[in-house]
DNA sequence: CTGTTAGCGCCTTCAC
DNA sequence: GTGAAGGCGCTAACAG
């Protein structure tokens, strides 16, 4: 009581506490060595007491582990990196393992700078997470803690990313699009200079040939906004009146054909029906009927990212090479009238 | 070489490469006590080439400070937490701190878990957020390090707590509709157990009897999705034609009532003004002609949270009650009409 | 079964 | 100006 500084209590507090030494009072609260039961209980009491926790910064210290792991991210607004940090956060929060949370904002020197600052921290492990699936530059190989990739995979192939499988995703779309009788598919995507705008597409096309089908018209390419979802459709629609599905590589977009849609007097799903990308809630499932979208289990992937740097810390190989990680369709109105 | 394990130069290694004792290495690193010009650039320099970075782990255990600061959320998908998250990493990374992050998830066992697991690691400081203004359980005053709450004020005034102003935000928006000439103003907002639909209405309330006008019917409160927009909108304009602006208490409300005034072949601004609330961009820039709202300036809040833990690590005395931050308002095309 | 001893990497008196 | 010694909180060898 007298001595304590921060009144926090310590180990030998526990110790003197239950009135046995350090040594024996550590083995009884890890389990370590053999320790008589009566003993044990008395010093595991004293610290439920005492409300004694282990000081992980002299643990640490000692087993070169910090306990904790760097998520690097490149935009905290963006809404693909939360749902992956969410997903890393709880199956890292599930131990006692704790996140630092680094946001470089895009810039390359904040990156190195947070990734030198993690290093110093002796971080057990790096998540990289990017907002776009197009390839990052990767950190390097000497990093002397594991690295995955998330979301946007490194550029390098000795390192393991993690991705989402935007070929089968463009797949499953047209699929969907044909099992529901639909002949004539438009597509409609954001910047082209996105692997996401080409990627869907190489999945649409694989789709459409399997049908034996061909898109109306070309791909529409322009940016990643509703305005342009309006304006592509209202195009399409006019050029080729006869479309009677479009895939929309975002949800964004698909909310914009919808729109011009309805305002050109097409019903959707009845005429028109229209699937989006991302399933991002707020779009997806707010809107009128409901959008149908692709969803690419970012939750799962932030899971699966965290898993593998546990493993990679307890001293297994890390895989490499990019992991296309499956995604999945959500159906709802705007592809399949409701009842 | 030989002796180390991980290959992280110590200290003794800069201190043994420059030819010195420990603690003048320590010394000179540090700009502590007196050692000479020549054994100070010596030592440097020896650092430098092993690329040597003190060990937080061993400086936290001897000083009290760690560098680090929790943030505590109930939310990561919630889309409130973000830029405030994004606003406090801004002014903490700036200096060599750095953010652990936690997500309780809106569970309490879980929020003591992350606590208790930040309290050991030693945080100098914790920001809680939350991602209602409704005020929350505080996390009691015999926490040993400064806390400030951000959104989601504390119920305890003895706390510190930084949530944004929704009575003049209330106020703002009808004062914008007002200075628009409308005259026949409406209300719709969500659950009404949030304050945030009750505080913004009564700044609401304050402006328009500033104004000697009084709201077109009930203030009409169900859920917080674009559907209840949708449908209130539909009531409002049905039972009371003569409306010419609504006053949404959020984004998603307001493009609700955006659809359905089309719908009912209300232009928009010219026939029915409408503004929103949290200027969130995906929806109120991509809205068709842009959705007038207002922006409670979230990264700001983090921002000033981060500098007021900062303060308080400093030593300064911490502020305590209910701080409300100024909002501000963003015009748009759903009030002026654009030419 | 339990206690003593020696560090992990760093910083801070205190002598020299 | 410099170095030797002690200790932060904990765990891993050893002895007893």
């Amino acid at each position: 009581m007298s001595k304590r500084k921060s009144g926090v209590p310590t180990l030998s507090d526990v110790a003197e506490a239950a009135g046995v030494s350090l040594a024996t009072a550590s083995k009884a609260l890890n389990g370590r060595g053999d320790v008589a039961a009566a003993t044990r209980a008395r010093v595991e009491s004293a610290a439920f007491e005492l409300r004694f926790t282990p000081n992980p910064l002299a643990r640490g210290l000692l087993a070169s582990r910090s306990g904790t792991v760097g998520l690097l991210t490149n935009d905290l607004e963006g809404r693909f990196v939360l749902p992956i940090l969410a997903g890393a956060e709880d199956a890292l929060g599930a131990g006692s393992v704790n996140v630092f949370l680094c946001d470089a904002q895009g810039y390359a020197v904040r990156e190195q700078h947070h990734l030198r600052a993690l290093l110093s921290r002796r971080v057990d492990g790096i998540i990289v997470v990017g907002s776009r699936t197009d390839a990052r530059r990767s950190l390097g190989q000497e990093l002397s803690v594991p690295v995955v990739y998330v979301y946007s995979p490194s550029d390098d192939d000795r390192d393991l990313s993690l991705t989402p499988d935007n070929l089968t995703g463009g797949q499953l779309a047209i699929e969907h699009l044909v099992s529901c009788g639909r002949k004539r598919i438009a597509y409609i995507a954001g910047d082209q200079s996105y692997r996401a705008a080409t990627d869907r597409w190489e999945g649409a096309q694989a789709a459409l040939r399997a049908a034996d089908l061909e898109l109306v018209g070309a791909p529409m390419y322009s940016e990643w906004s509703e305005h342009w979802g309006r304006d592509a459709a209202a195009t399409l629609l006019e050029r080729y009146p006869e479309i009677d599905a479009i895939f929309c590589a975002s949800d964004q977009l698909a909310r914009g054909a919808i729109d011009t849609a309805r305002e050109l007097g097409r019903r959707v799903p009845e005429d028109l029906a229209i699937i989006g990308y991302d399933n991002w809630l707020p779009l997806a499932a707010n809107s009128r009927q409901g959008l149908t979208s692709i969803d690419a289990n970012l939750g799962e992937l932030g899971k699966q990212a965290a898993e593998r740097i546990f493993q990679a810390i307890d001293g297994a190989e890390i895989p490499h090479g990019v992991h296309h990680l499956p995604v999945r369709l959500v159906i709802r109105g705007s592809t399949i009238a409701r009842r």
